[in-house]
DNA sequence: TATAAACTATCACGTTACGTAAGGGTCAAT
DNA sequence: ATTGACCCTTACGTAACGTGATAGTTTATA
């Protein structure tokens, strides 16, 4: 599905869609050989909890780094979600019934108390819940700092960038690979943790000590990632999440 | 009224209530001497207008041409409001019966059509309605590109400019009172009414001949502008008013 | 088969409604 | 007399796109 049918069935503009993909938000599962985006049915299915999340006023970052974050459970969000929408419902009540009183009081030629002018319009409840939300994710992957940097970053990356990016990662963790013998411990493996620390510096954001110790869990946590990283070698994601933790030991 | 307290009423930032004093949305009745904002129950009464509106999404500008509109009518506002927010609740319910679909559908494993995912989104209900109440007053009462430079121009007033520029005006408006027995239509009234429009050129915005001729208008239909006006000289509003007539007659 | 219409891409600057410091006066109470 | 809470202006920063400009593709039609 090209990008204007796409746009049009979820009802946002193609510029929004090209600025979700410069960001990172929302990739396109392929890219056409002339370039072209190419919108699948998981891409739209994404796009929409992108709409719920952006609804309920998520900055984009947050949004980028709930759907990104490897403990994304998208039944949970949805009722989370839910449950937010009626807060937002609530509120609109609220600000419709002030507005009804308002009408009122004019008719009859009252007038309110300056506070009552503004029931309703206060937002603190649903920041509330929102903000609790988004930090919980947070904590385990990484603040919006880092997500920030690395769109930031990421934003004028071009296709021979990623590709560049993403070879130079795969090269480190092949070197990985083929040093399992010499245990995770070793000074061979250390320096290529080493290594593999720079290039996430390098390429997306500052990777400081205590990101690297969560990303290192995440690699045999996660599905996602160890498949990946497994595809490269078996057994590579465990044997590098136990080189992490002692490279995050000896350097702290 | 000290700002912080109208701030904590309305449930709105310091910040806000100095970015709307700037451009000209919300000025406080008084300025104390020691150059403290002093906000009146008026001016908590005009809030509450505007947190509406923006409720509605309408921008600034809008809301600032709403607002200032010589036929603004706060009654028929506040019903077009409530009908905007009925419209905005629908919107909301709609969006979470879509969430409450999407729901079901994970949860039995089923899936929905592209369209089903995105339905309820749409907004273009609501900005048509908001675009037509807000085009009703432009047509009136000068575009918003007039609105725009005026507010850009005027944001950067010190309250002595403040002070030449209605100085200034009433200068002229003083001249054209004393030139009444000339006629409207006299030559040296008539380089007059050229000198006010140049003001309103320099100190406000481009006066095209077309926006001329509405605030010509106004200045006798709008109680606002004829009580001042007529405040420099009994009779001077409506003689104003003819003396544009003709200047635009001429010089179109 | 050419050619226009419709769609795609990548820059790159513009916009709105404030947030967020920086630097400095004012006022009430201790 | 000083401290802390409040006020001012100035000015740069930010988020989520909008809006061209310029140029390559694809598709419909003559």
């Amino acid at each position: 599905m090209k990008i204007k049918e796409a746009a049009e069935i979820a009802g946002v503009s193609v510029r929004t869609l090209h600025h979700y993909d410069n960001i990172g938000l929302l990739k396109p599962e392929t890219k056409a050989e002339n370039g072209y985006r190419l919108y699948s049915k998981t891409d739209l299915q994404r796009l929409q909890q992108i709409l719920f999340f952006r609804e309920l006023d998520f900055s984009l970052a947050d949004i980028s780094s709930i759907l990104n974050s490897p403990h994304f459970d998208r039944t949970d969000a949805l009722k989370k979600q839910h449950a937010l929408l009626q807060l937002k419902k609530k509120r609109l009540e609220s600000i419709i019934n002030t507005l009804e009183k308002t009408i009122a009081a004019t008719e009859e030629n009252k007038d309110m108390s300056a506070k009552e002018n503004f029931e309703g319009f206060d937002m603190s409840k649903i920041d509330e819940h929102r903000k609790k939300y988004a930090d919980e994710v947070k904590k385990r992957y990484g603040s919006t700092a880092e997500f920030r940097e690395s769109s930031k970053r990421t934003e004028s990356y071009t296709d021979r960038d990623w590709k560049d990016v993403t070879e130079k990662g795969n090269a480190i963790l092949a070197e990985i690979g083929s040093l399992m013998d010499e245990g995770a411990g070793s000074e061979a493996v250390q320096m290529e943790v080493e290594k593999w620390r720079a290039h996430i510096t390098e390429s997306f954001y500052t990777c400081k000590i205590e990101i690297l110790a969560g990303l290192g869990e995440m690699y045999s946590s996660d599905d996602r990632f160890k498949k990946n990283i497994d595809k490269i070698k078996t057994g590579l994601a465990a044997f590098l999440t136990e080189a992490i933790r002692i490279y995050c030991k000896e350097n702290n």
